[in-house]
DNA sequence: CGCAAAACATGCTATATAGCAGAAAAAAGA
DNA sequence: TCTTTTTTCTGCTATATAGCATGTTTTGCG
């Protein structure tokens, strides 16, 4: 047990290059100490709209949402997380508490950091501030792609996108087609804003067209141009 | 000529207390240096999408919206700036060209800072790093909350969201209902997320409920409670 | 393994919203 | 001031998408 724990560990270090190289040797040091490890199974929520930010996570392995829960019933997924992502930090930064909720999509592990450490590492290290910059800057521009597509576009262009952002983001298993992500229709309708009903019909329209195959979760996309021509004109 | 100049410089500099506060004597005297003072007439265009981000902006008079170009000539107003706030920096330090457009309302005045020296006082000033840190997080939350009323809510929902956020943002004239903004219907329904037609059709509902009251572009909210009620249910 | 629950599929109906046309009013320009 | 252009308004129609019901398949669990 603790071998394996230690193994994690490492391997959580090595998947943190990206801020460990900006830091000091110091603040390496802190972030070795501070950091911890939590696994979270399928569904499993990470945290939940209201509570108080404490943690900046980094994704380490698996899939994560980010989604809010909108009006009678409905849900929006925001955004998707891969490895290595991080994540749950904007709240805190804007003094509030968390105003969306993330839970994973399959059996995820999580590299967990006190966000006040990171605060007092940005307040340390400039290149630090500027990664965050960086990383928020980033997420802003994608939001407000985000709301265009999802106000303009129709049905079938939304759902084209979300088929193409998965490939884009997950990418692809073995036989190069198949999408390495297996969502519920509901995901898949949670993330193009349409009823679930309407994602089931429309994933059935793409695979009578031939554009996709569906084998139950199983996605395999066959015209990827015709996928990014209908995602494009809306 | 000079004098009038002179007179504006001086009072972009107090609009600028918010960062002039947190720039070391040295910093400040290099903002007094490097900015510069524009004015835009009504509709003009402070940049468009595509462009390269070259100066940070601050709004010192007048009103400002931020908005993208969608599918089929329809437009999105993403954000409406008023004084004093900062925009037009985000695109820099995502590494893009403008994703967005910016035009003026009504005529406004803008504080021009290059890009660069915002940069490089980031580097030099946790402080400053931090300022804009917030001022991301916080965006990346609206923007996040705006994409879930946009989708979600119904049409009546979204025009009582965008007139409680006109009140609330721009505020209310003397008479302590009618809103100080004068916006077209084709703006309002950019902001909304919805037809001219509908726009000025729920507009008109709204004023046959005695929600508002309508003359020309000037609106007179005078149940501020219903209209509560109509955005928070969708 | 067998059962219950969840997810998927399909068809039908209801409805919210877009789209268009034509007139009136307001604003801009000469 | 008169003319032209833009904006606002009203009504009608078309259509995209939601909502619901019902059956089937898949998944999870005791």
């Amino acid at each position: 047990m603790k071998k394996r724990d230690s193994i994690i560990l490492t391997d959580a270090v090595e998947s943190l290059q990206d801020i460990m190289q900006i830091l000091s040797p110091t603040q390496q040091e802190e972030l070795r100490h501070c950091m911890a490890i939590q696994t979270f199974k399928k569904n499993e929520a990470l945290y939940q709209e209201g509570e108080v930010p404490q943690m900046l996570h980094c994704l380490i392995h698996g899939k994560v949402k980010i989604y809010k829960d909108g009006i009678s019933g409905r849900t929006q997924i925001i955004r998707v997380i891969k490895p290595v992502e991080y994540f749950g930090y904007r709240a805190h930064f804007a003094n509030q508490n968390y105003v969306t909720s993330a839970a994973a999509f399959e059996t995820s592990t999580v590299c967990l950091i006190p966000i006040e450490m990171i605060e007092k590492w940005i307040m340390e290290n400039s290149e630090f501030a500027m990664f965050f910059i960086k990383l928020l800057a980033i997420e802003v521009g994608n939001s407000d792609q985000r709301t265009v597509n999802l106000t303009q576009k129709h049905i079938r262009g939304r759902l084209a996108e979300s088929l193409i952002f998965l490939r884009d983001n997950y990418g692809l298993e073995e036989d190069g087609a198949t999408l390495s992500i297996y969502l519920s229709r509901e995901d898949l309708a949670n993330m193009s804003n349409m009823t679930t009903s309407n994602a089931i019909r429309t994933l059935s329209a793409f695979a009578q067209e031939k554009i996709i195959a569906i084998d139950g979760k199983k996605i395999k996309i066959i015209d990827g141009e015709s996928l990014e021509r209908i995602s494009k004109i809306g």
